[in-house]
DNA sequence: AGCACGCCGACT
DNA sequence: GTCGGCGTGCTC
């Protein structure tokens, strides 16, 4: 270890631009890693020693590190990933280090447990409750106090009288782990011949090295096995293994195969922890102790020291990006954190990322497709319906034809599905007096009717008001008219129609995680025949009898002008459409469209996924978009429309000049307010290889500061225009 | 991120 | 008079 000077640099977990210098007390020992609190103004903070001191701070007012955590150092690779992920997201190194710093109780010794064994003396008096003490203390074991209450029976005096008397010792003991270390080679998993290609074509990557797949297949078609597999490989080196979800609070699913592979329960990552359980993993994942996570997008951060794989699960998953404090995409800093590592990355997906598909098909990452030969279902047979020629009367949302086959489906004791991804009851409410349509006093977003629950909710802020009766306009009386349709009024719509079918609606805004959890072990028996729900029900669950998928509106999604407005909707057609048929049914899809020739239609209907990967990178290469060009968005926002257009127009004219940037802007956001703040859009566009992230921080680092309540938010590969 | 300081409006 | 709103700047 480098001898690092009694001045190092700290970075403190809090968002300042670079590292504070301090004092290290004599007979301190610290190195760059060490995990450290420092005073901090009036308190103290969180840090981590970085190095040695670059600043030349006045000696004088230098404060001492107030103490050096006993816990492994940061590794290296995570300390890099800070300033890497910082520097690329704009983001102050500080807050990036706040992100790794999750669980400070975790940096406490943990408090050890009192255990008991014989000592050999035996006791003059041998109760039987006191036999059975010493039965279970037979060959010297050790056990700790409270199991042995349990196994025994005894109350806690008996085994206190055993001590008083001699016969058995109180020792102090470290607690047991928080998980038991996962087995790889406990439940391996029989594969079949298209798992195994997979899985040997993944093994092709140095388990030491640093190397990307994109594991490419089917709904169904067992790609979770195939990683358990890489997985297992990676354990067995005495590497860590990290597994990431895109929401893990449904996945009981996941943890049961998980459980089932390797033994044991997986250490857990996720925001509805306690801090007692999430310093726990936290500290487990530092000291070593816990192989494996699985976990949200935060777990990223978790402080892996010999982090050897890492798996993203539905990788196309828009939750990986997300602002929460830094905005990041999780399955690029994956990369960028398995790069540092050495460690290897399975991305898995039945629908993947643009990008990642370009990186495959660029021989950057190794494409390894899953045969759908083997998988145990198939891409139903899908068909689109065009609402400009085959569209239901007026009033109503489901066209003849898909009504036809939802009759015949349930004639045949089969399930239907009725996709909708519209909560609530209608999208808009308007008076049919005066026309007055109901918006967001604080947002520019439609109020949408919950029918249910009685309200007008902003799906933007959470604004809720009841619905009025009268128009709060011109006051005339029962002329609210609700236009366009939620999921409340498909279901009201199929209630009418499909009286006799036993139906179940199924929104996340309709109870809690347990209640819909309940709800889909029930359409799993069988109890439901028409499930009626939203993006919800697009994602991981096996529904046997489900045969029939209507989507009601197809081109929800492509409306905005997004740049991944098509994946996004490819993405979710694909995902919803492969809930019918499967097992041995082939099931059938049909979606309701005004537009039958998009390329996202036709791909669906031809089941030809290639023409849509080809056709999207052909629109994303000529327009400059990624993955052949790099976007950086920046959304100034203010109370006031004006200050913050104004100020987008300084920044605009303080841009600097710089070869194949081109800027867009300033312009309303498409959500031009939220909250009460107005919101104006910059863009920026570079080539591939330019590096926006640094021409943006020199941009607004030479424009003018901002004062009062303006903000400026950056965005670097925004995912959506909102 | 906190926290203090300081400058303006509206009250016991 | 002073209480407290928030905008601003600083923390080794």
């Amino acid at each position: 270890m480098e001898q690092l000077p009694d001045i190092v640099a700290v970075m403190v977990s809090v968002a300042v631009e670079g590292p504070y210098s301090y004092r290290v007390p004599a007979g301190m020992v610290v190195q760059r890693g060490s995990i450290v609190a420092v005073p901090l103004g009036p308190r103290l903070t969180l840090g981590v020693v970085w190095g040695a001191p670059k600043d030349s701070f006045a000696h004088n007012r230098l404060k001492d590190i107030a103490q050096a955590f006993d816990v492994p150092a940061l590794s290296e690779e995570l300390l890099k990933l800070v300033d890497w992920v910082a520097r690329y997201t704009l983001a102050a190194p500080g807050a990036v280090l706040r992100a790794v710093l999750r669980s400070t109780e975790a940096l406490e010794p943990e408090r050890p447990i009192v255990a008991f064994r014989r000592t050999g003396h035996e006791p003059e008096r041998l109760t039987p409750a006191r036999l059975r003490v010493l039965d279970a203390l037979m060959d010297d074991q050790v056990w700790p106090k409270a199991a042995l209450v349990g196994a025994t029976g005894v109350s806690p005096s008996v085994i206190e009288g055993l001590e008083r008397a001699g016969a058995i010792e109180r020792l102090e003991i470290a607690p047991p782990p928080i998980v038991m270390p996962p087995d790889p080679d406990e439940g391996v998993a029989v594969l079949n011949g298209g798992q195994q290609a997979a899985l040997e074509q993944i093994r092709q990557i140095d388990p030491l090295q640093f190397g990307v797949a994109l594991l490419d297949g089917v709904t169904g078609g067992g790609k979770t096995e195939v990683f358990f597999e890489a997985v297992a490989d990676t354990l067995r080196a005495g590497r860590q293994a990290l597994i990431l979800l895109p929401e893990i609070a449904l996945t009981h699913t996941f943890l049961a195969r998980f459980t089932k592979r390797f033994g044991t329960r997986p250490a857990e990552w996720h925001s509805d922890m306690t801090p007692a359980q999430r310093a726990r993993v936290w500290r487990g994942v530092l000291d070593g102790t816990v192989r494996a996570v699985v976990g949200a997008r935060s777990a990223l951060f978790l402080p892996f020291r010999e982090l050897g794989i890492l798996v993203l699960d539905e990788e196309h998953d828009g939750a990986y990006k997300q602002a929460d404090g830094i905005t990041y995409h999780a399955r690029d800093m994956a990369v960028v954190r398995a790069h540092l590592a050495g460690a290897r990355v399975i991305l898995s997906s039945a629908t993947p990322s643009v990008e990642t598909r370009n990186n495959a098909n660029q021989g950057r990452y190794s494409h390894v497709m899953l045969n759908a030969r083997f998988a145990a279902a198939a891409m139903p047979n899908i068909t689109a319906i065009d609402m400009r020629e085959e569209g239901p009367e007026k009033g109503q949302w489901i066209a003849p034809k898909l009504a036809r086959e939802i009759f015949a489906t349930l004639d045949r004791g089969e399930q239907a599905l009725l996709f909708l991804n519209r909560r609530g009851y209608a999208p808009l409410t308007l008076c049919r007096q005066c026309g007055h349509q109901y918006q967001c006093p604080d947002c520019s977003a439609w109020l949408v009717e919950h029918r249910f629950r009685g309200v007008l909710a902003c799906h933007h802020c959470g604004h809720e008001q009841k619905i009025p009766k009268d128009c709060g306009a011109c006051g005339a009386v029962d002329a609210l008219v609700a236009v366009g349709p939620g999921i409340e009024r498909i279901a009201e719509e199929a209630a009418a129609r499909f009286n006799d079918a036993r139906r179940v609606i199924l929104s996340s805004d309709m109870g809690s995680n347990a209640h819909l959890r309940d709800r889909f072990s029930e359409i799993e028996k069988g109890e439901y025949d028409l499930i009626i729900g939203t993006q919800l029900v697009a994602k991981g669950h096996h529904f046997e009898k489900l045969t029939l998928v209507g989507v009601l509106d197809a081109d929800l999604g492509l409306a905005h002008g997004d740049p991944r407005a098509a994946e996004k909707t490819f993405q979710i057609l694909t995902q919803v459409a492969g809930r019918a048929g499967r097992a041995s049914r082939t099931g059938k899809a049909m979606l309701q469209t005004y537009h039958p020739d998009h390329a996202v239609m036709r791909a669906m209907v031809t089941g030809d996924r290639e023409a849509f990967y080809a056709h999207e990178l052909a629109a994303r290469e000529a327009g400059g978009l990624p993955p052949f060009g790099r976007l950086a968005a920046l959304i100034v926002s203010a109370s006031e429309h004006d200050v913050a257009m104004g100020y987008a127009k300084k920044l605009l004219s303080a841009a600097p000049m710089a070869d194949g940037v081109k800027l867009f802007g300033p312009a309303d956001a498409p959500v031009a307010m939220v909250r009460g703040r107005h919101r104006v859009r910059l863009l920026a566009q570079s080539g591939k290889d330019f590096d926006l992230s640094g021409y943006v921080r020199f941009w607004i680092g030479s424009a003018e500061k901002t004062t009062g309540n303006l903000r400026v938010q950056v965005d670097i590969d925004p995912q959506s225009f909102m």
